[in-house]
DNA sequence: CTAATGCATGAGGAAAATTCATGCAGACCT
DNA sequence: AGGTCTGCATGAATTTTCCTCATGCATTAG
């Protein structure tokens, strides 16, 4: 008969063989290997079964290779040497990964960075670096892999859409609690950013699109700052109302630091987009990379 | 960096990965491996991943490998070969595995054999034989790896009981539609086989043992048979009632073909039980028919 | 005799692999 | 050209596998 059930065992029980074999005991391998001394009983037994003999001599003070283990230990051993070297060079001959990240600053400080350390954890080997710039570069030029910036439809070929913004006004905590209605609004400053006029963060137009009554107040003069991140900053210790973009200021709000001031807003018609650089779209830093940060988009989308 | 999120990528990646260099095609080595095209495609993408560099070039008409494919392939191919080599010269070096199993005839029939064909599926490699003795062998020898008998108490050094039985009376469904009442008893014969000696189903040891009173009654002079499958064979039938125990008709009352006539019952102090060569209780087949066997014995315990 | 060490066991839950359903692109065929 | 077919990719859902937790048993040391 001899049917094999198939050719090969799972390979982490060749590696608690070797482990075991090599400290002669399963709890000391289990430490080694990072597991329990419940997984390397397991996976022993598993291959034990799968060969259809015992490896090792269980007995006190630690177990002892039976002739059967002898035998099979030096090729296992070689077997897996083997195939690390050989995976290993051809990981090695590709370089260190590098993956360079072009976005403004309030999207950098307010959503990327905070996200970000999830990536490096789950990609240790990739090279990341973020650049902030002011204003957006035409074209996303060879120092950069992936670019993600603030547009109304798809500029570029083969952006992807990261969210769905809305417009709102939000303010600190205490403002909230001490100016609750709507004519708060004149008697708290309006914050602005230098960056506005681009990003279309305007107190003006935004009050115009709901209540269409633009004109009969003032919405100049309050303090202007010279980032978003900055003006930010200066709204959550209460300095007076801010508006901004959803997708800016969900952790804020979900950590109570801001809260948003009236139920009003606006469907925003630019969006944060994804844009790759073609050539590098198959590079494999690249490709977890979008499939990252689509998925941490996927919430706010 | 350059960290390694770990030290090999899964085995069946790199199948997948030898299987579609050698085929040239996804689907046709999803075919080779018995998987889908998905799960290769899901394989190789991992793989791709883990190195960080694409392994094939995809376009029309199959695959191709990169650069990086070709210096990978002649190193995973001889170490996966060298593995298997070795794993399987110590499996064979062990030989095909037996398992000689004996019990009665009883138990053969009604239990064993209907639920032996589970273990064969589930290891086809192992070459199982059945042997039947009307008298249990008192040493077990050395044509036999494990028996299966009914005694009291622990015997044998290492036995481990099987079942829970209680003896009680059984008929076909008929018979009992015709004669519900406990006075039917007498209107039909009791049915009885030459081991019943041994094995203690002794119909005025069981009345007795129930309502005190077996002096009351003719309990010889039913049919007779030589074994217990031709007993209840005949029960079956409708030629009579059968005094039997649980564990040897379970299958039969779950199918209908036979019916508790009564609801007295009696303990058994007697029960089946398996009996292991301590010499041989570490050889795998062993231990997964012993596994097996008591996995199966649950429900009736 | 009791405690301590080391491996085994089984149930339960977390994680990974596979499949299902579907999409997309190029090639071949009228 | 347009339709159809072949072949790989993608994402969600499911199944399977693997790991851990809690516990048991045996041996040895104190």
């Amino acid at each position: 008969m001899q049917t094999l059930p198939s050719g090969l065992p799972p390979l982490q029980t060749l590696r608690a063989f070797t482990a075991v074999a090599r400290l002669k005991s399963f709890t000391m391998a289990a430490d080694d290997l990072a597991v329990t001394q419940t997984a390397v009983s397991h996976q022993i037994a598993q291959l034990e079964d799968w060969i259809g003999g015992r490896l090792f001599v269980r007995d006190r003070r630690g177990v002892e290779l039976t002739p059967l283990g002898q035998g099979l230990l030096p090729d296992v051993v070689g077997a897996l040497e083997n195939l690390e070297q050989a995976l290993g060079r051809a990981r090695r001959s590709l370089g260190s990964p590098k993956l360079r990240i072009s976005t403004s600053p309030e999207f950098a400080t307010q959503w990327l960075t905070p996200r970000l350390t999830g990536f490096c954890d789950a990609h240790p080997e990739v090279d990341v670096s973020v650049t902030v710039q002011y204003r957006r570069a035409l074209v996303v030029n060879d120092d950069i892999d992936v670019a993600i910036w603030l547009s109304g439809g798809m500029l570029e070929r083969g952006a992807e859409r990261l969210t769905a913004d809305e417009e709102f006004a939000v303010c600190a905590p205490e403002l909230a609690r001490e100016l609750p209605r709507r004519e708060g609004m004149r008697t708290a400053p309006l914050l602005r950013y230098e960056g506005a006029r681009y990003t279309v963060l305007d107190w003006r137009r935004w009050h115009g699109q709901i209540y269409g009554d633009s004109d009969k107040h003032d919405f100049d003069g309050g303090p202007s700052y010279r980032t978003f991140p900055e003006m930010l900053d200066a709204c959550r210790s209460g300095a007076g109302f801010a508006l901004v973009r959803s997708s800016l200021v969900t952790d804020d709000l979900a950590a109570g630091r801001l809260v948003r001031c009236f139920t009003e807003s606006v469907v925003s018609d630019l969006q944060y987009q994804l844009v790759i650089m073609p050539s590098r779209r198959e590079e494999a830093q690249i490709r977890a990379f979008r499939h990252w940060i689509l998925e941490q988009a996927k919430p706010a989308a």
